[in-house]
DNA sequence: TCTGGGGTCCTAGGACCC
DNA sequence: TCTGGGGTCCTAGGACCC
């Protein structure tokens, strides 16, 4: 055994995955640089190896880096969350078919517990494991294994850099283990931020192994008890759980930049009531209602020259809801009261927090229930489901959208829409006979 | 011209109660 | 003259994650 520990916690994470997502129906990018761009196609948030080795950045702003992109020609894709979404499932499937005890902890990424001994040959057993999700999925993932999920997270990170391509990675003994984690700096520890980070290094602390030798009361000084958490994770010590089932959300948020600058109050209105509908939808899907709306709208804050303003009105209903109408109405009442004129607008959003259950029912003394016509709601989001998105729309979310955000890179549905299946071709040679 | 979106958790401070 | 103390709840802001 690499360490000794009654459970195992494991790490798997796909390498890249929206560049590997679009690779998977654009075989010809195999080798190629390709970055996927942020919502409005702002930032960069994926790189393949080639992108990341001709010293494109991490969410960086596109256009800082469209001359490096055109002149060593790497693919440009807008996000296309249906298609990223619908592998993710797969990816995940695979894994719960073949692991007990699994937590899906993010789009591309999942934790598994073994309890220790459960097999004789660990590394052979994450070969076998990584072998068949990318046999069935087509993306590639690393595993890293560790006595604890920040360990686990650190030796997925060596398992990317092995030179070696193996892409596994397990966490070795106490003596090696400080070795190791004198190479880890401090930025690259799950848990701890920017911020965190530069605080620390002031104080003379730089390395994985260095925060590990801090008392623990400074570190819960300096890091709260989630630091506190983080440095007992790297000394080995399991703080943090596996989580099968996924909680209850608590907050549901639909927000965008504008496509351009958006000064009117009318369009200001489109967009938060678009929104507010998505808002709502994302709650009937979850079975919620909500109790306090959040309406927000701010200015460009990189814009230095121009004037700012941001302001925000949250609104309490007497009775949840998740009632498209309803959070409509509220939303534009909270939107006039904020909205000043002759500023531009880059940014709208709608946060809807104070989520209960929908059969949950507080009943009161002296109003009557609110909107309670979910029949309604249940057949506009089937017809939805049905015939496309927006096929129902509510009036104020408006047809125009000019304010909508660019996505002019994106690639197809592939496998959630019928009209956007990918078509193959094949042509037989003249010999070729049907028997 | 052009800088993402959607979440969670923790803490400090104010309001309020008896 | 002399003006408490302890508790809870809520919110805003900051930090983190992918």
């Amino acid at each position: 055994m690499p360490f000794t520990a009654s459970e195992i916690f494991g790490l798997i994470d796909c390498n890249n995955f929206y560049v590997s997502c679009e690779r998977l129906f654009r075989p010809d990018l195999t080798n190629r640089a390709v970055v996927v761009l942020s919502n409005n196609d702002g930032c960069i948030i994926a790189r393949s190896n080639e992108a990341k080795a001709l010293g494109i950045g991490m969410g960086t702003p596109y256009f800082k880096q469209e001359a490096l992109i055109r002149k060593n020609k790497i693919a440009v894709f807008s996000s296309n969350y249906p298609l990223y979404g619908d592998i993710s499932q797969r990816v995940m499937d695979v894994l719960m078919r073949l692991e007990s005890e699994v937590e899906v902890y993010s789009i591309d990424e999942a934790f598994i517990r073994i309890p220790a001994g459960k097999h004789h040959d660990l590394k052979n057993h994450m070969c076998f494991l990584k072998a068949t999700v990318e046999k069935h999925t087509g993306i590639p993932v690393s595993i890293g294994l560790g006595p604890t999920k920040t360990l686990a997270k650190i030796a997925n990170s060596f398992a990317k850099q092995d030179p070696s391509g193996a892409g596994i990675f397990i966490m070795p003994h106490k003596q090696h283990l400080d070795a190791l984690l004198a190479t880890v700096d401090i930025t690259d520890i799950w848990g701890i931020g920017r911020s965190h980070a530069s605080r620390l290094k002031k104080q003379s602390v730089h390395t994985a192994l260095e925060l590990t030798n801090q008392a623990d009361s400074w570190i819960r000084k300096q890091l709260t008890v989630t630091g506190l958490r983080t440095a007992m994770e790297l000394r080995g010590t399991p703080c943090i759980s596996l989580e099968k089932a996924a909680p209850s959300k608590k907050s549901i948020c639909t927000s965008r930049s504008f496509g351009q600058t958006v000064q009117s109050l009318a369009d200001l209105q489109e967009a938060v009531a678009t929104y507010t509908s998505q808002a709502a939808y994302k709650l009937r899907r979850a079975g919620l209602r909500t109790t306090v709306i959040d309406v927000f709208i701010r200015t460009n804050s990189f814009k230095r020259g121009e004037p700012q303003y941001c302001n925000r009105r949250t609104f309490t209903l007497e009775t949840p809801s998740s009632h498209t109408g309803t959070l409509i109405k509220v939303a534009l009442a909270s939107l006039k009261a904020i909205y000043r004129s002759g500023y531009r607008y880059q940014k709208a959003g709608v946060l809807l927090n104070g989520l209960v259950p929908e059969n949950y029912e507080q009943l009161r003394l002296f109003s009557t229930p609110m909107s309670q016509t979910t029949p309604v709601m249940k057949a506009v989001d089937e017809i939805n489901k049905r015939w496309g998105r927006d096929t129902i729309q509510a009036a104020a979310a408006g047809l125009a959208k000019g304010w909508r955000f660019r996505q002019l890179k994106k690639s197809p549905a592939y496998t959630t829409c019928w009209s956007e299946l990918p078509i193959v071709k094949a042509s037989f040679p003249e010999s070729f006979s049907v028997a």
